[in-house]
DNA sequence: TGACAACGGCTACACTTGTAGTCTATCATC
DNA sequence: GATGATAGACTACAAGTGTAGCCGTTGTCA
């Protein structure tokens, strides 16, 4: 079994690509058109703009695609959880140097009640799931 | 008093920003060369290298300085908790669409049990806050 | 079978970032 | 006052990013 430190090599994605990441992560494998429809409208994007960043992430390696016939279906090629797990990783890394509670303040600030729930009922999850693993 | 949400507007800082910024939020103002001293090895920068990135810095309103003689004593213009919270608060934009949950299962994965305990107390201490507050 | 729409490929271009060198003004020291 | 060390200013340059246009090919429909 992996240990939870094993994290897979994945590529670094900008901040615009993300958007264009996440139409896939939640709908599927689609075609740029696609793509470029569910892109949220506020960032004005032209369709080559999609196309454009679409071709880079194949080039980086965040994307596979099936031809078929004249056009491509594009798919993520690492998971979401995958993917934000290594980009929460260095985020947390680069700015807070490791240190993981200067973060929380600002996160359970913003958080609901509700929320501060589902953190707490997380949390006991993580610690239960430790007592039994070793 | 201000809103919680009321989020003072600071300049984005790039990756290696935040390694130039760290010692002057730890040790207080100072002139390049020791900026230059502190910066972790790891990196390998010429000096001139973070005399570059200071005056970056400067420009995009990150840091701000008096003159002494010849040489300037640098000094950051927001905290390090208005920047990081800034920070924070697109990042999990980005990333998670404002959605805090997903972010935090890796978050506490890595954390130890020290750390999660604290992240508890902290919890407490958001929550008794907001029932003072309001 | 011809015209056209749509696709991916390629190109462009300004701005930022990471990295560092050269130039000029100034401070300290002999 | 001359000289050398040092500081900041300016310049450089490749890679990455945000944004988008044009071109040749192919699928489709009349």
């Amino acid at each position: 079994m992996p240990s939870r430190n094993d994290l897979p090599e994945g590529p670094k994605l900008s901040d615009m690509e993300w958007e264009v990441m996440k139409p896939l992560w939640e709908h599927g494998p689609m075609a740029a058109r696609d793509i470029y429809e569910r892109v949220p409208d506020t960032y004005g994007w032209a369709y080559e703009t999609v196309k454009t960043m679409l071709a880079r992430l194949v080039k980086k390696g965040a994307l596979t695609y099936d031809q078929i016939g004249n056009s491509f279906l594009y798919r993520p090629a690492y998971t979401r959880a995958e993917m934000t797990r290594e980009a929460t990783g260095s985020f947390i890394q680069r700015v807070f140097d490791g240190a993981l509670n200067p973060f929380l303040a600002h996160f359970a600030e913003q958080a609901s009640h509700e929320e501060l729930q589902a953190i707490r009922q997380e949390l006991s999850r993580i610690e239960k799931m430790r007592r039994e693993d070793k």
